[in-house]
DNA sequence: CAAGAAATATAGCAATGGCTATAAGTCGAG
DNA sequence: CTCGACTTATAGCCATTGCTATATTTCTTG
């Protein structure tokens, strides 16, 4: 017990605000794969791609502007602010060195690719350079 | 775009329905432990060991009751059914492999143990396997 | 260039998961 | 046995993230 009061709490904690940030990255990171393949982010097509209604994406949208991680023209399209589009490079990176860590370890393609969505964004930087050089030294 | 339509959107829905389960898997394993440890799981005691306010336990253990999960004697104790009690177990362990996981490709005990409680959540019984195996063939 | 079609915004609902304040039940000490 | 302290339940608030229905704007086409 104790050892238990105060870590596990803190442990809980940490996993809920990953929780609350990890929409915000999704978005961020797609987003940017929009502006890179088509040149620029619908409303339609972000909501197409999350897999959720339109005023659903409209709604997050709402909030990456609100935090300062995009900028929208009403009826045009979604842009993504000097912050948001270097948190955009860095989930994308991370996301993928979730997915080759967990191909090194031995878990199929596509069930990595699955796992990974949501595996990321608990993944903290010093994680992150452990993942990095356990690829790297192999 | 292809490959993109269909599988994207199933992967962010893959990972909404994995954090929905989240909280429940969380409660139901540490309402076990509490069984194991102070022979009950008062209240008090899983709103302390959370990180949240009483009523926010009470709630949680409203949906543990609605799912199924869980019994509760008004001011008296929580208790586990047959199926929150087998599913506190398989949460338990899939906690520990995670754990050893990291720790197996080189992040620290203690860092380990923080991400591990919110990527628990998203790794698949087949990631799992892959994990076990890993860890066997070591 | 005027409809009509398509895209986007807005309104409003529900469930979830936080919170504080307060009512109600339990339990132990005197 | 009763009363005060502790525990738990309840009420009611807020934010988030889904949804559908509908209003509004933009775009395209005849
Ligand atoms: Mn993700
Ligand atoms: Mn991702
Ligand atoms: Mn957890
Ligand atoms: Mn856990």
């Amino acid at each position: 017990m104790t050892e238990i009061d105060g870590q596990v709490p803190e442990r809980f904690a940490r996993a809920r605000e990953a929780q609350s940030v990890a929409l915000l990255e999704d978005y961020v990171e797609m987003i940017g794969d929009l502006i890179s393949e088509l040149g620029e982010a619908r409303v339609a097509d972000i909501a197409e791609r999350m897999g959720v209604a339109q005023p659903t994406a409209t709604k997050a949208i709402s909030r990456l502007k609100r935090e300062g991680l995009a900028t929208a023209r009403p009826y045009r399209g979604v842009f993504l602010t000097e912050e948001g589009a270097d948190l955009a490079d860095r989930v994308r990176a991370r996301h993928r060195t979730v997915v080759e860590l967990l191909v090194a370890v031995g878990v199929p393609e596509e069930v990595a690719e699955l796992d990974a969505e949501g595996i990321e964004h608990h993944v903290c930087d010093e994680t992150l350079a452990a993942f990095e050089a356990f690829l790297k030294s192999r």
